[in-house]
DNA sequence: GTAAACCTTGGAGTCGACTCCAAGGTCAAG
DNA sequence: CTTGACCTTGGAGTCGACTCCAAGGTTTAC
């Protein structure tokens, strides 16, 4: 038997309209209809559609997804490919939090400020801390 | 003497139409004009931007940092305000450096991953752990 | 036979922070 | 007096991954 869209979405846990939506950027096939036109899927496309998710999870762009699944539906082994596309990823990643923490320092060390008595003029503790990093940026 | 929107743009290190695009979205006073209608900035306006940058670079969406620059221009003192800001922001660091952590992980062994023979019908390796995550999600 | 719940399409809207464009006005230098 | 570098405005375009809509056709249940 086959699926409706909605059937694959539920399945996939995704909305119909990002079924189509995956259909239309190419990284569904598009399934045979019928006679009223509406789409028939194979029952395993919920599974292609649940590895887009978790390539999605991963970090992955629809694009680079759609790359991997292109090379894999032309029957050669993406492994190779695979492997640039995470190991990419795991570089974005460790620059993300290598930011993040240093901005959490930077964060909390704000969250510790106290607000009475400024020396600093119309400016607030946390205002000159941000200004202050602004000028240090620029000039 | 007062600045143009080029040169404010240059001293905060963003462009003039950044400058023109904070002024819409209420981040900036509208400046007073020349005859011709050109836009005359005190010239405190440079670190005012500066500001709305750090701000932004500790993560701090447009919207809120109009918040806080509304606040003070008020002449409330905003650092309970802020600190709220800045404690959710750091909550969110923490939620998006676990994630961060525990997706690094995967990738890793995912990289680790070799292709010759697989054993898994058609699928590869990688796509394999990649489909098994999305079944696990889902069913 | 009719109402609800699906399906189809194309196209617009969303969020965020801009960037880019066109079509014109202004100003300083040579 | 012209060239070129600025300025003005409003509005469209960008990226990413959808969502929502309208206006119609179909299928299913009662």
């Amino acid at each position: 038997m086959s699926l409706r869209v909605s059937q694959v979405a539920e399945q996939a846990g995704v909305s119909p309209d990002a079924v189509r939506f995956y259909e239309k950027e190419g990284l569904l096939p598009q399934p045979p209809r019928s006679p009223a036109g509406y789409r028939e899927y194979d029952p395993t496309v919920p599974q292609r559609v649940r590895f887009i998710k978790g390539a999605q999870e991963m970090g992955l762009k629809l694009a680079e997804i759609g790359e991997l699944l292109e090379i894999q539906d032309r029957g050669a082994c993406p492994c190779g490919h695979t492997k640039t596309l995470v190991e990419r990823r795991i570089a974005e990643i460790d620059a993300e939090m290598a930011r993040l923490s240093g901005l959490r320092v930077e964060l909390a060390e704000m969250a510790k400020l106290e607000c009475p008595a400024t020396d600093q003029g119309d400016l607030w503790p946390c205002e000159v801390t941000f200004i202050k990093r602004g000028g240090e940026r620029v000039g």
